[in-house]
DNA sequence: GTCTATAGGATGATAGAC
DNA sequence: GTCTATCATCCTATAGAC
């Protein structure tokens, strides 16, 4: 039975390696030699669990970035819940506090950032796997969900350039935090995320209600 | 004579291949051998026209990124000039004109938001070059001029965060393509680009007149 | 499942001829 | 300035002992 506790153990534990290394440097930047030493663990563990690095890649977003993002979800859900949405700001403020103010970590938040950032700006094998499974859904249910919420309805076009709009500020905000904390001095405590999702929140909402005006 | 006109000319292939295939596959994913024989010249004029590899980056840096960030905020300034910004619409239109419409083409914008982005995600020895030369000043620029036109003053604070907003979705708009292409099924076209400049502006404009009443 | 040892290849960098 | 040839080092992956 042991042999079978060691394998998780280990195989989770280069899992958990392998992905703050690929979001923080990158796939190419890394070898398969850092990561097991990393995890104390063989040079060879890898092939073994996972057949090659590649392959290992494709776990790290199976097996951690998926399940995070289905974890950043419910979490929406559950604000969404104590305090049922009225009004749009009710949801943009929703979205950004799960993400930013929800059950991730500092680390973890920007992890998952930079490396939902790479495969958007270089798709790589993973890339079906994040846009089926992590931007679809979440694009399908928050526009509903914002549509069934608005005034008055916005064209499917519109809606999805909002909502990417604010998707970007999320991402941005929590991967860029080394500029944006070099140039304004704010490090990334309670006070300054909490002024974060304020801003979202504000920014967002008014150019949600900016986008009906015009469309009147 | 004959030489030093090669020189030149080697050397200007190697940064324009360079900062492709950074921009494309990031610093590591790259070869010599791969920016050379793409260049078409040989493997070790790299080592003889910039020392390492390293340092071809940090020159891809100084003489493509940085140029072409100079001549964005000439465009956006030209724009303004030709059309004096009245209002906060007048000046995020311009600055997302200048970006997404102006002297770049779409390889080149992609190219820069690449290089841009994986700086600020991942901050590497061109950062100081960045910060200092590209998002200083700009951030700097911009947001005397938009104090300058908003009817009431925004605090340092909120101004910071709202550039920053803005930039975000720039960039997001260029970098991303892949997915936005992906999962709207527009091109970047014409006419997509110019409702993106449109959506970035009623956006974003709202977005700054929503911080300035929540303030009052 | 974990280890060592090593194969087989790619990499960055340099020396030296032209 | 450009080339070829080469070195030392790193890489991924595997074979085989335990």
């Amino acid at each position: 039975m042991s042999h079978v506790e060691n394998d998780v153990i280990t195989k989770d534990r280069i899992l958990d390696t392998a992905e703050v290394l690929f979001a923080e440097k990158g796939f190419h930047a890394v070898s398969v030699r850092e990561i097991t030493s990393a995890a104390g663990c063989n040079l060879a563990s890898i092939n073994y669990h996972f057949g090659n690095k590649d392959n290992l890649y494709l776990e790290v977003f199976r097996a951690r970035v998926l399940p995070r993002a289905h974890r950043l979800r419910m979490s929406f859900r559950q604000i969404l819940e104590k305090k049922p949405p009225r009004t749009p700001a009710d949801l943009v403020e929703a979205m950004a506090r799960a993400f930013i103010q929800g059950p991730l970590t500092d680390e973890e938040r920007r992890r998952h950032a930079q490396l939902m950032s790479k495969e958007m700006g270089k798709p790589s094998e993973a890339f079906e796997l994040v846009v089926e499974q992590v931007m679809k859904p979440f694009l399908l249910d928050y526009g509903r969900l914002l549509q069934s919420i608005l005034p008055r309805p916005l064209s499917e076009e519109r809606l999805m350039l909002s909502l990417f709009s604010i998707l970007a500020m999320v991402l941005h905000f929590s991967f860029a935090s080394p500029v944006i904390t070099r140039i304004t001095g704010r490090s990334y405590n309670d006070e300054f995320k909490s002024q974060l999702v304020d801003h979202i929140t504000r920014f967002s909402l008014h150019g949600i209600e900016g986008q009906i005006e015009e469309a009147r």
